[in-house]
DNA sequence: GGTATTGCATACTGATCGGTATCGGTTTAC
DNA sequence: GTAAACCGATACCGATCAGTATGCAATACC
């Protein structure tokens, strides 16, 4: 049992989280600097040292929050749809997603965690997927995993198109991403017999 | 018509743009210094200025060189093919590319560049999407420029799944892009009549 | 209430950054 | 051959970086 001060640190932890996301989605991880986020966090360097020990560990650990915040909402957002709708496009989430992605790829060990944690999804996604289609009277004809992974994939690259074309100050249109879904999911299923 | 010397200049932009290309896959753009690519390019920083006024000007040009490069490759390599495959997975360029997404979400004034270039390689891929369709005889059922939007989407997005997986130390799979392509295409068409 | 411990601020270091100014070898034009 | 223009190397600047070491106020325990 610590005899000190323990009820600081996870609120400056969660500071240096808050401000980390901001800053990665606005100038993107590599761009930004500690100082940066310390300065956002309205806090200091020693803060930052003396809870991670350097950027990527933030990084990880900003991403296991996302990820478990995301997942949380998710759950509450999807179930009940008659297609699995991709869930509400967000900004910061998706530029900060995908910037893990492409730091995933530069770096193998960092992949694994990103490849399970894309798997626990997966899976979850995939119930989701057999029961929407059950309830709409059709078997699907190849396994739920890889449409789950389609549906993924599609989504992901949709959500990237419409926020480009939003940047460049094109007419806010929802995309493609829901209405391929759900051709995906009709073409690789077929009604039940 | 100028009196010094005009063919090194040249060499010495493609040095760089060949430096810039490895270090923004490996290292990714914000956090690949000037002095870096100028090292990997086997030259000074006195090149660099003399050529770019700043990082992102040479972003601008490295990404104008490949467009060309893959335009050019894509031309060769899609046509009589019955369905639009994918192209090859580059890893280098999936990097650069899609962090240039990134990087133009984040900057609406380079957005516009992109949202250009999509357009036009749209374009292209709607002429050899509607070809295909017509050696099957098939019509679609979608204007084909939202069939080659969403063919673009799922292409990219099953592309950074592949290179997760894959620097994961996952079996080489091909992915399910190809896949979820030709599904979408023969969803979104009928039977000519 | 005394005290040990915690947790962040402060201060510092060496390295590196982006950007500018200038210098000198090289090439082209005539 | 020679002069002019080019173009990249060198040297330099102030700012900022990642990381460490230390100081000190706040807090939890007894």
């Amino acid at each position: 049992m610590p005899r000190g001060t323990t009820t600081r640190r996870p609120k400056t932890v969660s500071a240096l989280l808050d401000a980390a996301l901001d800053l990665f989605a606005d100038q993107g991880y590599g761009a930004t600097s500690i100082p940066d986020i310390c300065e956002r966090a309205g806090l200091t360097k020693g803060a930052f040292y003396s809870n991670f020990p350097n950027k990527e560990a933030l990084f990880l650990a900003l991403l296991d929050r996302s990820w478990a915040q995301r997942a949380a909402w998710i759950r509450g957002a999807l179930p009940g749809r008659v297609a699995p709708d991709s869930p509400a496009l967000d900004r910061q989430w998706t530029l900060v997603s995908t910037e893990f992605s492409l730091h995933a790829i530069r770096h193998p060990e960092v992949a694994a965690r990103l490849v399970e944690h894309e798997a626990r999804v997966r899976a979850e996604l995939a119930t989701l997927v057999a029961e929407a289609l059950e309830r709409a009277g059709r078997v699907p004809t190849i396994p739920v995993d890889q449409l789950a992974r389609m549906v993924v994939a599609v989504t992901e690259g949709s959500d990237i198109q419409v926020l480009t074309d939003r940047a460049a100050g094109g007419t806010a249109h929802p995309g493609l991403g829901p209405r391929a879904v759900s051709g995906l999911l009709e073409h690789y299923s077929e009604p039940d017999a």
